[in-house]
DNA sequence: ACTATGAATGAAATTTTACTACAATGTTTA
DNA sequence: TAAACATTGTAGTAAAATTTCATTCATAGT
């Protein structure tokens, strides 16, 4: 974000403190690691010229710059924007998916809308029955959703199959709550079911970005706004987006129902940790590989 | 992280270093924005202490300690360590659970072994078939991964019945591969599933904690090694680790398999497009809300 | 083509800031 | 109660960032 920054204010810039510039972008680890001194040595300028450098992208000296400059990085990490080739190594490919995913869920945080949020856990605290609605990778999202949700004692189910998810729908009642995933918020039948949810008189929340029909639709919309992703490979971000705005939602729930809930919780925790017992014995007598 | 290591390590500091390890922890951004003397001053001790804390908990100084501070807070905001309780409004509940995701992803990119991903990769390419064993939130993962790899053009399927993925492992052959997810690497059906494939003579990829009876069972082992997460309400980490790593094998694969499958990828891309037409021209005529 | 004007740059001085050495104080134990 | 040790602050030192100012370089006007 900072190095992008610097980038485009390369033109602006006089002769010597572009020499800088390009410095740090080529090695930023330098200009984190090292001081003043040998950033400008090895920009072969003078020290003076890199505090106007700093000042000139926007920084309040030296130091203000440097700290930036190292709170970019311990996100972005080199290469974290650049698209990916053939050429890469595992190594890049690791860093460069991870850094992306990174970087989509600190978009997330500073985009998602708290009192959506707040609104739909209130749906969904006094709802009779939960019904997760997505189709494609959003299927996914929504079963990965009932699997969180059905653990709170709450009637929940996950529909992927359009056919499937509009009988259900008609099929609601009011006080039923669905909540319908769509990365692109324009799939046909998607839109069809939640209409049918409507009439039946049952809530409707809506992941999705804002602006499209699907988010027409919504008794409560939470908006999922991400810079949209052109590189085929990579249809991630939306998706674990999502996943982490359910992990909200279930949390917040969980907080919401109270220690009732809280209870249910730790039993289900407890008969896991009982299993995880025959775990153990089982590696005393370890299986050949 | 290193807020984290302060509050560990309060009690092998000495009185005065506590107030400044106090200090910062009520008020991070006052060290990160301030100097040396304002955070002495703030702590109400000599800035000789202040350097002795940074050294204490592991810093090279005042500097490093700003420095890696600053990084820190970048990713997690405040309150991003704390644990989750009832009076969270959905402010902190956004915030807390993207920071922790956030914060498990940097882990992820730290821990991961790349070789570990490479030898997956090779493995991948000359698959005849891959099978994706999960149980529980894994048995999601492995109907993501899936969902991502079958348009690779490999037959590719998604088991998390135990009973299913036992019979589906007694009938692979020589050049299957299966991919066996698990967040605690213990599930004894899991387990037997495996054996049962290595026995056919299939490769087994294993995403799960390394020491585990699981881990043991591997022809690839990608090791999983996040700290392991206490709080019952969040037991996201893992999973979000899991399906970044399908994710960078998704991808992985599909740069190995190279411009072949780079057609297939965008001829699905544009048969979705061809939907978005759909949409728009839904968009039009607007549903009523 | 040459000078004048203004911007750009670096050398040196200044100031700020972090760090070290040492002394004083407090704490523990024999 | 005294001695040994750890803890803390004072004062001095070294280093590093910043400002000032003089020099150089580029641009434009005569």
């Amino acid at each position: 974000m900072l190095l992008d920054s610097i980038r485009t204010q390369l033109d602006s810039l006089s002769k010597s403190e572009r020499k800088v510039a390009l410095t740090v972008l080529k090695n930023p680890d330098l200009a984190i690691s090292g001081n003043i001194t040998a950033l400008a040595k090895n920009a072969q300028v003078s020290e003076p010229t890199v505090v106007r450098f700093c000042r000139a992208i926007g920084c309040d000296g030296w130091h203000d710059f440097k700290l930036k400059l190292a709170q970019n990085l311990a996100v972005s990490l080199p290469g974290a924007n650049q698209s990916l080739n053939q050429g890469d190594l595992a190594v890049d490919l690791v860093n460069k998916i991870c850094s992306r995913s990174i970087n989509t869920l600190l978009d997330l945080r500073n985009s998602l809308n708290p009192a959506a949020i707040q609104r739909a856990l209130d749906v969904l605290a006094v709802a009779k029955k939960i019904e997760f609605y997505g189709q494609g990778s959003s299927g996914i999202v929504a079963a990965d959703a009932q699997h969180k949700f059905f653990r709170s004692g709450v009637p929940t189910v996950a529909y992927s199959d359009p056919h499937i998810h509009s009988i259900a729908a008609s099929l609601l009642k009011k006080g039923d709550v669905v909540v319908a995933i769509s990365q692109r918020g324009g799939s046909v039948e998607l839109l069809r079911s939640v209409q049918l949810a409507r009439k039946a008189g049952a809530d409707v929340i809506v992941l999705t970005p804002s602006g499209t029909p699907l988010a027409e639709l919504a008794t409560v919309l939470i908006p999922i706004d991400l810079r949209f992703d052109i590189d085929p490979y990579t249809p991630i971000s939306a998706r674990l987006a999502h996943l982490v705005v359910i992990d909200i939602l279930a949390v917040g729930l969980a907080l919401k129902l109270g220690p009732e809930f809280r209870n249910k919780m730790q039993q289900a925790q407890k008969a896991l940790q009982k299993i995880d017992m025959q775990f153990d014995s089982f590696l005393r007598q370890p299986a050949k590989s």
